[in-house]
DNA sequence: ATTGAATTGTTAATATCTTCACATTCACAA
DNA sequence: TTGTGAATGTGAAGATATTAACAATTCAAT
């Protein structure tokens, strides 16, 4: 199987088909054209046919593609066919209203443990999960062997705390805070700063603006 | 002034610039290279020039930027120098979260009111941000004349709300739920599924695994 | 069987983004 | 005032991503 040379692009898109192929699946359709799914998830319909086909012919020409084919293959190469346990490190604000969220139902992934400095939450279960002082956070991740971790901590120990959860095996973090962090190779961050998002929108807003007032 | 024409992978890395130049400015530094700002942004040092090059020659040749300079320049560019006032569509858990998340330090942007369907928080202030009822959502929004909109309501309701605020005068629209809305041209609509961003880490995670143990 | 309508998979064209590489320019020292 | 080292701004090359266009193929109808 050779799933290497993915463009990025792709990549990013792949939850994207993923969820709106369930959503086919369930609503008992059979089989899709690219130009069907173009008009649903507002991608070109051309690079639909392209993303598909990095992963080989899955569709029939002068048909389209099947439904139920096309989501267990997607379903395979997200690893949705198994359960994701993650690590969510640092219980504030947000990261309770990240334990609220049901990952399960839309991505089969689950927050399986929590930790915290703050001595009022540690020890108890938040939402569902367990949320352990921090000294044990490198022999919990250990012991659990979870490879992701969602990184909800002050700006000013993000990087300190990644180092750690680093080496205690993470490999991927889903970083929150605005830091940029540096980690070896091989790990995988991908950071999601919502002031920065915000920022951008702004941003696109008044340029737009300013266009239109030409 | 000439805004026009940035490309948007540009636009998209500018918030990250800015915040760097105002940790450059609260350190007292005067001056910066690209090389400098290269390593702390980890952004190629040529991209960067470039990205400045939109704006018009910033730097000097042989010296750098000029910290201060850049960052009113940048300042100006972002809208930071006014604060931004945004409505947040739906106080669940993510929205409360977000109701307490600093935004203002980072981005001069404060969410302004609140919204929702919940008779236990409609009519109280939450995190210092009043909440209304739903039915007063488009009066409100029209009154304070916000623009942009934090949309966290629940997928089913999401495109309705949306183009109720839309025609309430939203031109902006950050989006927590999964669904691709659909809207007029000229409304700028950025995306924010956190369940698909933990699933494209899982596939970079997995495909990175399958990549070395070939 | 044959035809026609539909739709893929892919080649080629285009657009966008990144990086290299260096002439140009500036600050500063001698 | 001249020379030197440093660093910008940018033309050109390279990389990545998107879109157009169509031959190849399939299904369904006759």
């Amino acid at each position: 199987m050779d799933q290497i040379g993915i463009p990025k692009a792709t990549a990013k898109r792949l939850p994207l088909y993923y969820r709106y192929l369930t959503l086919l699946h369930d609503a008992g359709k059979k089989k899709v054209s690219s130009t069907e799914f173009s008009e649903a998830v507002q991608v070109d319909s051309a690079s639909i046919r392209r993303d598909f086909s990095y992963f080989g012919a899955l569709g029939k020409r002068g048909y389209g593609y099947d439904v139920d084919n096309l989501l267990s293959f997607f379903k395979k190469i997200l690893n949705q066919d198994e359960l994701t346990n993650v690590a969510l490190v640092g219980v504030g604000n947000l990261g309770k209203a990240l334990l609220n969220f049901n990952f399960r139902s839309s991505a089969n992934i689950r927050i399986s443990a929590g930790f915290d400095i703050n001595p009022k939450i540690t020890g108890t279960i938040v939402s569902g999960v367990p949320v352990y002082y921090v000294k044990e956070m490198q022999t919990q991740i250990r012991e659990q062997q979870i490879q992701i971790a969602i990184l909800t901590v002050p700006a000013p120990v993000a990087q300190k705390i990644a180092d750690e959860i680093i080496a205690a095996g993470i490999k991927g973090i889903m970083n929150f805070t605005p830091i940029r962090l540096s980690a070896p190779a091989g790990i995988q961050i991908q950071t999601l700063d919502m002031a920065t998002e915000l920022q951008i929108l702004v941003y696109f807003l008044h340029s737009e603006e300013k266009r239109k007032n030409k």
